[in-house]
DNA sequence: CGGGATCCCAAGCGATACTG
DNA sequence: CAGTATCGCTTGGGATCCCG
């Protein structure tokens, strides 16, 4: 039986209502999983290593009682976000961004996943500065999963490559391929995070230019939640 | 002792690492109220009624080891948020807009915090709407709460009334009151609620005339999280 | 493969009492 | 007023078994 979010916090408040309905242990990540496309009941647990069956199954109950998920009718285990679901989309760009600057080394043990990825280059995209560019596909290996990601002016389309991803009528971009207009970079996780950084990262270019690579870095960018930028002489460190 | 958020997501992503560090339970709500600026442990008690002491007190520990909270050094038992605290900004707007519009009808025992309103107005703000607006003062009285709201141009300035602030060297904005730019409203929750969602509402009007209502209403709006048009899955736009 | 049920332990949470 | 200490309840987590 889903363990009801009956505990409330007693607050008329937006914030307080919104915690009440996805702010349980990892409903937020199934949330942003299901952002990046529908997802089967063994995806998400794929992507979610560490959640435990039931706490999934509960999660997946409790978010349809919110009317943030819904099952896809014609697809069996199939869950995808409903409207007020895709609505929380503000909601897990801006904890992303947050968290990104906050990624320290990668911890032994962690995984990186296709869907996390690409929210993480959904946060980092930069509209304004890629309207004025021209349409460019971009690959990226990291860590183990694979991304497609198009960008067609000040448009974005992010989609897994490989298994996992649940068949949709949703169509790519109208993007057909323009030679050398693709760049396909190979690296590790923490470099990635150096990328979007705007710092030297060490990628391995398997096709592509070096301005195509600065074209990628105009386009992603995450900055530090924090700039250090600060009157008061903080004692606060990042570790 | 702090209960150690050690039970990580295993995660090498944002919003993960994001989750780690305040998704426990309150702790965005503490955020939230020290977004409006500092307050006594006393003030935080006061503002989140059914929090228990002995969580708020780990809360603050772990926010503090967080790097997003620090004391205040020179009032005893003051809390303010570091520049990594401020950087929550985003997400706690976010959370606000989503969940504002699923704040239903008061539920018996639901309070009303002077914080949690100025966030929501905050949520509210159309900053580009404003910008073309007179400078205006805004003095709202919701449920036994009262806020001063100085909107001045772009800018928004807003002072929880009575009791609970901490003194601080924080000024006002250049503003003088301009007669005639002084809008006195009382009005329940749910009216505010309606007031922003750009229904009719019920409000009793202090000071100022419709023209300042109508004023109001341009400059402060939440709608709702999910548009009834369902087809469009809306690529997303930078506000 | 999807997903519900169970058992068990550990950790988080909540209420209250207590101390500086 | 600003916390700390304690205690009992609830939830999360991991493992496992089960059913369709």
């Amino acid at each position: 039986m889903a363990t009801r979010a009956a505990r409330g916090y007693g607050q008329y408040s937006g914030t307080a209502r919104a915690l009440e309905r996805i702010g349980d242990r990892w409903a937020l990540l199934i949330v942003r999983d299901l952002l990046v496309g529908p997802r089967r009941y063994g995806d998400l647990k794929a992507s979610l290593p560490r959640i435990p069956t039931n706490i999934l199954s509960d999660r997946l109950k409790e978010l349809q009682e919110a009317g943030v998920v819904r099952r896809v009718p014609t697809v069996r285990g199939g869950y995808e976000l409903t409207r007020l679901g895709l609505a929380l989309e503000p909601v897990v760009v801006a904890l992303e961004r947050w968290g990104w600057s906050e990624l320290g080394e990668p911890v032994e043990g962690d995984t990186v996943g296709a869907d996390a990825l690409a929210i993480s280059l959904r946060a980092a995209f930069r509209a304004d500065a890629a309207a004025g560019l021209p349409p460019t596909e971009y690959v990226l290996h990291v860590g183990g999963v694979s991304l497609s990601v198009i960008v067609l002016g000040a448009t974005l389309d992010i989609v897994p490559i490989g298994p996992g991803a649940l068949p949709q009528p949703r169509r790519r971009s109208a993007f057909e391929p323009v030679p050398g207009a693709l760049l396909e970079l190979a690296l590790e996780p923490d470099s990635l995070r150096d990328l979007l950084a705007g710092d030297a990262a060490r990628a391995t270019v398997l096709a592509g230019d070096d301005e195509l690579l600065e074209r990628f870095v105009l386009t992603f960018r995450i900055g530090p939640a924090a700039p250090p930028t600060e009157r008061a002489p903080a004692a606060d460190a990042a570790a």
